[in-house]
DNA sequence: CACGCCGATGGAAGCGGTTTCACGAACTCC
DNA sequence: GGAGTTCGTGAAACCGCTTCCATCGGCGTG
């Protein structure tokens, strides 16, 4: 037996038909306090029977809190949104802040207007807390939450300001990583295959396998640029290849030019790993699916998403805390393309 | 000069210092009734200067809208949430949402938890309509938005009811589209690779599929299943290939396992198109970068997902009609796969 | 000039909850 | 047995905004 008027039960006749007051029919609802167990039973089968659900709007300006956090992703077309490491970060975030019990509100905005629109929506106290995994430059956003005292995280060390909290993994870390496996491997002519210029995690990993080679006294010249895909991999593995027919490894930025690498070398006559080692980046379902499967550096996306959840929940709960940063380091995924003869 | 004070200012407080009434300052921004441009003036003034946001959990109670509508997407992780569709869909909802003045909630409920606490959230009023991209089977979701009154438009149609409004895509014209396109190309002996059974768009193409077959007089028992991704397309042209060696052309239900099939097809020493045409479907951008581009069935997502913000906006403005239903047609993207020499 | 009208405004009544505070009853403790 | 707790409860004061309604000055008519 559902309501059967149009408009919805309010708190207060769900707690006339219980024959309780407004107030213990509110306690009942919040949970915290003390209702003795007739009340609440009365209470929650009046609720029942009225069809009750709380209402949000009535519940946040009361309580001045919406027991929601809002995330702001780039707009569906950017690269993140299609690339596999914004559904590994949202289910992070998600299962944390579910575990908490609170609501993930999505933000993607296309235009200025929305950017505009969402900036009122979120300072506007529509959400508790708010993680933003897009870094458009002139954001007036993070200062305008700040202004509003919205605790904010990023996703991804922001360009500008230190003066703010966020989560990354460690790219650097992660190309090092990967470098260094290479190495330990008995290879020596290793090239890189970066991602495009000014992009900060291409730079990240560049940086960290020019900083293995350095320490291991081998020369690291042997970097072509492109842009993450399949096909730019294999052009730049044509390229490196014409550089120096020697190479014996290469890593690459990302799984997907990894596996147009691996292609071009096959195509070329080189095996894998025989001749050269393959190794990727992110640790994709193209890394187990290419032949030989290949290995990869995982970074921790999930647990970036969690560490974002908990970071700004317990900026929220501890009012006036400094900027917060935190920074997860990787793995590695080792599969055939590097663990080969050599 | 922004605000100094910790917390946010009130409407009340900047109708005091534009010295007119908390109403007069209220219409300001509410926008649409009359209000001299004096006392305009003077409230925006006092906003500025005061940096006042208004509130919105205290303007929806107040005002019984949210000027939001709520777009519930699969759990990240899902194929959906992967594949290229969402983010068109996303962006046509989006698009004309933002034109409406709305602000569009994204949700991906993960759990059951969630699924639950999403619909508290949504049945709570937070929104003024929802959009529905999930089908979860036994989702009270529905009906419990129904029961609220809460117009409500499905993207695809829902397996069960009929009682429900939704806009979807011709996938069976779609299918048929195909098959036509290379009938009139003069292949005779064409085989289809399907998606995984049961999976209803898919069942739509091949449906689509047999219609033309059976429409030119031609035999259309060359059909296998793959699961939408590269390799299987590619393992099921290689099936095909063991059941007939003849066939001049492939339609599949995918870019991807076009791609695969493709693939397959080149390695074994058939030249596309001369030998065999191949067309996928959805356009992607798998299709362009095909050697040789390959012809698809486009699916104007876009234009579905403008057309379910439409429709549920009408909803939401005339009260008590009943379901509407909308299906789009599909359009060829015609590329060199299927017409060379044939 | 009296009348009705209209545009601009302010007062005040909600919107549906949460939470403080006071209060009575039932206990505990000396 | 009286004082001090504890526990459950209801009255009422908000939370910040929208909107209905009444008011009021100024205007175009007959």
């Amino acid at each position: 037996m559902e309501a059967v008027s149009r408009t919805p039960a309010t708190l207060d006749q769900v707690a006339r038909a219980a024959g309780v007051s407004r107030a213990t029919a509110s306690r009942v609802f919040s949970g915290n306090s003390a209702v003795s167990q007739e009340a609440r039973r009365a209470v929650e089968r009046a609720a029942t029977e009225l069809g009750y659900v709380p209402n949000s709007a009535a519940r946040s300006l009361a309580a001045g809190r919406s027991e929601s956090v809002g995330v702001v992703v780039p707009e569906p077309g950017s690269r993140l949104f299609l690339d596999p490491v914004l559904p590994r970060l949202l289910r992070g975030i998600g299962e944390e802040l579910s575990a908490s019990g609170l609501q993930m509100v999505l933000f993607s905005p296309q235009s200025p207007a929305d950017l505009q629109r969402l900036e009122q929506y979120l300072a506007g106290g529509h959400v508790d807390a708010v993680l933003l995994l897009t870094l458009h430059e002139s954001d007036t956003l993070p200062s305008r939450l700040r202004a509003r005292g919205i605790p904010t995280v990023f996703g991804g060390r922001p360009r500008g300001s230190i003066e703010v909290s966020f989560v990354d993994v460690d790219n650097q870390a992660g190309g090092r990583a990967a470098t260094e496996h290479l190495i330990e491997q008995g290879r020596r002519v290793i090239a890189h295959i970066s991602g495009p210029h000014g992009m900060h995690p291409a730079g990240d990993r560049l940086q960290g396998f020019r900083e293995a080679m350095w320490n291991a006294a081998l020369r690291s010249d042997l970097v072509e640029h492109a842009d993450f895909g399949r096909d730019s991999g294999e052009l730049a593995m044509e390229r490196l290849l014409a550089e120096s027919h020697r190479i014996d490894a290469v890593f690459a930025a990302s799984d997907e030019m990894a596996a147009g690498a691996m292609w071009a070398l096959q195509v070329l006559g080189r095996r894998v790993p025989d001749d050269v080692a393959v190794i990727g980046f992110d640790d994709s379902a193209v890394a187990a699916a290419t032949q030989p499967p290949m290995s990869s550096v995982r970074q921790p996306i999930e647990d970036m998403g969690r560490e974002m959840a908990r970071l700004v929940l317990s900026l929220a709960a501890t009012r006036d805390v400094g900027p917060r940063q935190m920074i997860l380091g990787p793995e590695l995924a080792l599969r055939a393309s590097t663990i080969g003869a050599g």
